[in-house]
DNA sequence: TATGAGGGTTCCCATCATGGGAAGGTCAAG
DNA sequence: CTTGACCTTCCCATGATGGGAACCCTCATA
């Protein structure tokens, strides 16, 4: 299988794969004979795999842990889950974080008139709060 | 007053603010004799304000606007208000997505055991899910 | 068989906000 | 006059992704 349907089936665009290929994070495809790269139901799971956790916001450097969790059929679930809540965390993080921005901004907007005259606290607020 | 002071009365960077004025962000500063770069009180209001606009999650171009909107003295409030709830929205919108990525992780995370043997729903899902 | 569409390949550039660092000029204090 | 802190410009890097050029390969159809 090309790269295209290979993209096609997994949801990783063909830059992606190419990209993901270039920095280490998959193995380098093998070729066919006029240099297209061939992809086979290993490579199509790990580029699903790839998918979905990139669907949950994991980094690139946090999927590599996870491909080499996947991989290590020996490995401890305290450690796979140890990764995720530090990702969740880092998540939830990032939720409070924007939330609160949102809140203030919201907390300005409501004491705006919202009509034709300039006062508006936001503007205020931004100019010497 | 030099960039690094200005810098330090208003929160954004001396790289910042140079990055501003090369994008267009905020006029070219007025220069020493020796080239250095000078800041008044006008200049200073200005870094502040982008700096709080900043704070609040503001994108470079979404402070262009907000930056007219205050120097325009006849500006309606209904124009600074729209800005700022559509800039809520996205906010919320971002908050939002980031809670769904933490939540279906936890929810696997909840069910691995998180113990010595290999078995972990969040790998298996990934895996196969 | 020629041709065109639609793959594939590599390589470079762009985003967005921010910082690191090099090479060199300036200023104030010892 | 030296030293160290500051300034200048310029280039490069981040992270994940995409755009696009220039070129090669393959297959179906006129």
């Amino acid at each position: 299988m090309n790269i295209g349907q290979a993209a096609a089936e997994t949801g990783v665009s063909a830059k992606m794969i190419r990209h993901y290929e270039s920095i280490g994070l998959i193995a380098p495809a093998s070729r066919s004979e006029s240099g297209y790269r061939r992809y086979g139901e290993t490579e199509l799971r790990t580029l699903a795999f790839l998918s979905r956790a990139r669907r949950l916001g994991f980094s690139v450097a946090q999927m590599r842990e996870l491909l080499a969790l996947w991989r290590d059929e020996a490995r401890a679930s305290a450690d796979v889950k140890r990764l995720a809540m530090a990702h969740v965390a880092a998540l939830d993080a990032k939720a409070r974080e924007i939330a609160e921005m949102s809140g203030a901004l919201r907390h300005l907007a409501e004491r705006c008139g919202g009509d034709d005259r300039p006062f508006c606290p936001i503007i205020d607020r931004l100019a010497s709060g």
